[in-house]
This record gives C-alpha cells, sequence and structure tokens, in this order.
DNA sequence: ACCCGCCTCCCCCGCGCGGGGGAAATGTCG
DNA sequence: CGACATTTCCCCCGCGCGGGGGAGGCGGGT
C-alpha cells in the first residue's frame, strides 16, 4: 500500500486552498502534492504529479471542475476525484458523477468530514453525502412528478415502497406488522392518490416519479 | 450531533461477532447495542433497541441477512444496514442494495475500513467497496442483473415493456393485435424465465434490470 | 424429413387483488 | 373542546390474474 495518500488541491480561491492545505497536511497519512487554480492546470498537474485524490472546485476560470473531472478520470490509473462545492441545491451532483467523480462533499463540511470522504475515496470506495443524494433523486422525481406523489402519508409511503420491492399485501403486512386489511387500505389509498388502476401502475408510478430507484 | 454511534450486530457465528464486536467498542464514539444470531433476531432487536447502524451478515438460519435488511429499511427512521459478506464474487451485492442497505463490504476488510463505513453509513451516506461498485456497474451495462430476462423472446420482451407501461392483459392483447390468451401464455412465460411470481415482481426486475428506464 | 422453439389460441380453476361500504383509536391543531 | 387526518381493522363482492393443462401452424436447424 502506499505510504502516504497524496492529494491535490484544485480551487481558484487561495483562501479555500491554504485551509484545505492546512486540514489536509495536518492529518497522518494524507500529503498535498499540489495546488491548481483552475481546471486546466488542474489537469496537467495531476497528470505530472500522479496524485491519488484531488479536491475538485466545481466553479473555476477556463475548464471547470466538472470539465476537468471529465478529463481527469477518462485515462485509466486516473486519480479520485472528489467534487467540492458551496452551494447544497446544485445540480452539478449528477454531472459531476456522471463525469466520474468518486465523491461529493460541501465546503462547509467538517474537517474530520472531508478526511473522512479523501481516506474513503482512496480506498476506491464511493461517498455522497445526504443533501446529494436527496438531490439525485429530486432531479430525477421534480421533472416528471406523479400528482398525488406527495400527498402520501408516511405509511403509504411505507405500503408503496414494499410495493415497489415486488411485494404482495400478506408479506407487506408482515414486513410492517399489521394486518392485511389495514396494508389493503393503504394499498387503496396509494392507488387512488397516484391514479393507478392496480398495484403494477402504482409501481410504475414509483420508479418513474423517482420515489424508487433502480439501485 | 449524537453522543454515540448504537450498533447493532447481526451474524450467526459468535467468533465474528466477537471479532466485530471488539472493534467497534474500542473506537470512540462507537458502542455495540446488541448482538443477534439469525435475522428474525435482528429485526426484532432493531425494533426495540434502534441502533444506528445495523452489521449484517448474509448467510443467517432462518432469516438471511438480504430479508431482514429490506424489512428493517421499509420504514422510517430505520437503521441503516451494512451488509457484511464473505464472498467477493456475489449477486448479493445488488440485492443487498434493492433491499435498502447503505453500505457493503467484504469481511476481510481491515478494521479501520470497518470503522470508517460505520461513520460514513451513520452519516447518513453511501459506501461501496471497489469490487461491489464494477459489480453494479456491469450488471447496469449489460442487462443481465436479472437471470433470465437475456432469454426472453422478442414477443415476451414486447410483452413486458408492455406490462412496465402499467397494462393489462387486455390492453397489451390489442396494442399488440393478438388474443388476451395469447397475452396471458406470454405473460406467464416471462414470469417464469424471471422468477416472479406475479406481474408488479416482473415489472421490477425490468426497472431493476435496466430492461426498461424510467424516462 | 424430422425435431424444436416460437407464436398463437383455447379450456378450467383457485385466489389475490381492488372497490364498496363502515368503524374505532390515535394525535394534531385551531 | 370539537374538526380533521392518520392508522388500524372488519365486512362483502366481482373479476382479473396466474397456474395447470392442451393444440395447431410456422419457421429454422442437424
Amino acid at each position: 500500500m502506499s505510504t502516504s495518500i497524496r492529494v491535490l488541491l484544485a480551487d481558484d480561491e487561495d483562501l479555500i486552498r491554504t485551509g484545505l492545505r492546512i486540514i489536509v497536511e495536518s492529518e497522518p497519512g494524507l500529503s498535498v502534492v499540489g495546488e491548481a487554480a483552475d481546471g486546466a492546470a488542474a489537469v496537467s498537474l495531476a497528470r505530472s504529479l500522479r496524485p491519488d485524490v484531488v479536491l475538485m472546485d466545481v466553479r473555476m476560470p477556463a475548464v471547470d471542475g466538472i470539465q476537468a473531472t471529465r478529463a481527469l478520470t477518462a485515462a485509466q490509473g486516473a486519480p479520485k476525484v472528489v467534487v467540492v462545492t458551496t452551494f447544497e441545491n446544485d445540480d452539478y451532483v449528477y454531472e459531476a458523477l456522471l463525469a466520474g467523480a468518486s465523491g461529493f462533499l460541501l465546503k462547509r463540511a467538517r474537517a474530520d468530514e472531508l478526511v473522512q470522504a479523501i481516506r474513503v475515496v482512496a480506498a476506491g470506495e464511493s461517498l455522497l453525502f445526504p443533501a446529494a443524494i436527496r438531490s439525485l433523486v429530486a432531479a430525477r422525481g421534480a421533472a416528471r412528478a406523479v400528482p398525488g406523489i406527495g400527498r402520501l402519508t408516511a405509511r403509504e409511503g411505507d405500503v408503496l415502497r414494499l410495493m415497489a420491492r415486488g411485494l404482495s399485501n400478506a408479506e407487506i403486512a408482515a414486513e410492517l406488522v399489521v394486518g392485511t386489511e389495514t396494508v389493503k387500505t393503504h394499498v387503496g389509498n396509494v392507488l387512488t392518490k397516484l391514479g393507478a388502476r392496480d398495484r403494477t401502475q402504482a409501481v410504475v408510478a414509483a420508479y418513474e416519479s423517482g420515489f424508487v430507484s433502480p439501485r
């Protein structure tokens, strides 16, 4: 294994880079091998320095973080990229992951979360912060919202999730530890609210709306 | 945040549980609140103890880890589940994530990786080990995630696509300009080949395998 | 020519599902 | 306190669905 995880910083703001550098350098087993102020510099520096992890800002002059990520992750033996952004409500999440990023974090993350993220992606795993996941789901669901899917109660949502796993009413009743008649009521309510004729149409609506996702 | 991350162990082997307990307990901020030797016990213990994270073995007597995970993650406010398995070449990855697991790890993982995984999922993030990602990506690329979906005939594929749009047998028959009895035959064949019990499970399989996509 | 897979259509049968009603127990909120 | 939503359970009923057979035509293979 590597003795130390080599990190490259890419951010156009000096202040941010300095802050990141301090956090990374103060952590045993992590070291900063270079800094870049724009996407183009990040790509060329990454090719020469061959870091393990690149902390990539999204908004940068010339070449933005998404493009740089795409360029970096195309090659084999490429560094892992953690995209770091300021804003939570961010369409970049999806594009960043599509571009090959292994992680997505907010700048307001605590130092230990940042360090954790670096170690995780360096180990080859992937990491998303909660809001990023919601953002992904929302981005899909908002686009083709099914009228009424937001009007489901908590319990009805539970039932729909289990329906979308292919469970029968009896199985759902067993999972939720209630009677089958109760499940029938919830299922009926879900069908009515979603405008579905049968459970299959409800499951289709659940997938199309992003209420559940193919994982 | 919480003072300590509460962990429930579910594994049928005492040795493994002991090992896990030692690793978890020796870590500041983590504590083991209970142990279960089978899936059923894991579910009931989780409901009473309300842990933050459940370390779930796949192979257990009575109720296996996948079923237990499905039962646990159905409800809202459910604990995060990290599925732990011995074998890397594992179809369980897919099913575990389908069942709602937040993480998937190998038993051969190092102690610090395990601890890291617990912290990550407790924070609401998701974590996969490299091979699991490859497995998922591979499963998505080719429509082979569901055994038998590649064995569908052209006509059966047509029928499945229409099923996945929520059409009834009669509507499918009208769409394909054949008799309802013919559609019933195709539907029956699709169910058999996909190992599905009813049309809803077949539609779920169609979505999960990428045979149809939420547009 | 033969077999075999595919598509087509038909029979019967059991059961889960969905629609119709009602009702009681919670908890919330003005 | 009353109005309301939510969750839980119960009744009856009709029908679509799924499983079990079988059967004929049509094409492509060794």
